[in-house]
DNA sequence: AGCGGAACCTGTCGGC
DNA sequence: TGCCGACAGGTTCCGC
């Protein structure tokens, strides 16, 4: 589900419903979710507590509490979280509740176990944080940032889309639909990519994830917003999911191939593959 | 340094 | 109907 619209929708409508909320009780269904704290020191911590700030960096959910302690929390595959004004049984891939004092509930719940959460204490640098790369909708992603970057690695440029140190936030899906809008090869070595092409993916990069934004992410099977709401961006996808299908540019069909262990979905006509 | 592959989990879908 | 393999929004670790 999570990639940086995803994630961004969440956070935008956990915000108004969570914040400055006490914190009654938090209820833990499967230990592995916790990266480094135990069940006991979560509670301690957070009960009595506000969330007193929600914000995202890359694809983690960082949810700041009144005494200082941070939680970081990264959806993996199939993490979410949903939000109810009242109380709400647990389901079968419920992994957390967190109550509030006014009867509200966040419910995290995830299917294939990958998510995690880590507890941080005010002073605590962020090792995992602090290895992201710039957000790609601000203003420190700009060309000249990605040659300097990577306009001497000769590894193809849509795994380097998904390095996160390199920009954060980029996954599977968002990384074709760029390539795509960019009309820029997904096996193009980035040492080859010419600065035409370095603008045109900076631009792409910002179109794509700003009107998946807007489309409060896609719902590709299980990712809804914590209003249980779907995304709509994946009735706007160009290529991905979209082999044998014909391009909307130039009704050549679209091409899935595996790179990486990932499928990459593009057209062979519009980014065509030159050095 | 960098790459491919496996691992972490669970569920769904298509083919035989 | 049933079994089996492939595949899924992500990341990390291991060996070459």
């Amino acid at each position: 589900m999570p990639e940086l619209p995803e994630v961004e929708s969440v956070v935008r409508s956990l915000r108004p419903n969570i914040i400055g909320k006490t914190i009654s009780q938090v209820d833990v269904f499967d230990s592995r979710l916790l990266e480094n704290s135990r069940l006991a020191d979560l509670q301690v911590v957070l009960v009595g507590q506000k969330f007193s700030q929600i914000q995202r960096r890359g694809k983690f959910i960082l949810f700041i509490l009144s005494n200082g302690y941070q939680l970081t929390a990264h959806l993996r595959m199939t993490g979410n979280y949903l939000f109810y004004h009242g109380q709400q049984p647990a389901g079968k891939h419920t992994r957390m509740v967190i109550s509030f004092a006014d009867g509200g509930q966040i419910h995290y719940q995830d299917m294939r176990r990958f998510g995690q959460l880590s507890l941080f204490s005010p002073e605590s640098k962020i090792e995992k944080l602090e290895k992201l790369g710039p957000e790609p909708l601000s203003s420190d992603y700009t060309p000249q940032y990605l040659k300097n970057k990577i306009g001497q690695l000769k590894a193809p440029i849509k795994q380097l889309l998904l390095d996160q140190t390199i920009i954060a936030g980029i996954g599977n899906i968002y990384a074709s639909e760029i390539l795509f809008d960019a009309l820029i090869s997904p096996f193009k070595p980035a040492n080859a990519i010419n600065p035409a092409e370095y603008n045109r993916l900076v631009q792409s990069t910002r179109k794509i994830l700003e009107k998946a934004i807007l489309c409060q992410g896609s719902t590709i099977s299980d990712y809804q917003t914590p209003e249980g709401k779907n995304g709509n961006f994946q009735e706007c996808f160009q290529v991905y999911g979209r082999e044998n299908e014909p391009c909307y540019k130039c009704s050549q069909p679209v091409k899935r191939v595996a790179q990486a262990q990932r499928s990459t979905f593009y057209c062979p006509a519009c980014q065509e593959f030159t050095l």
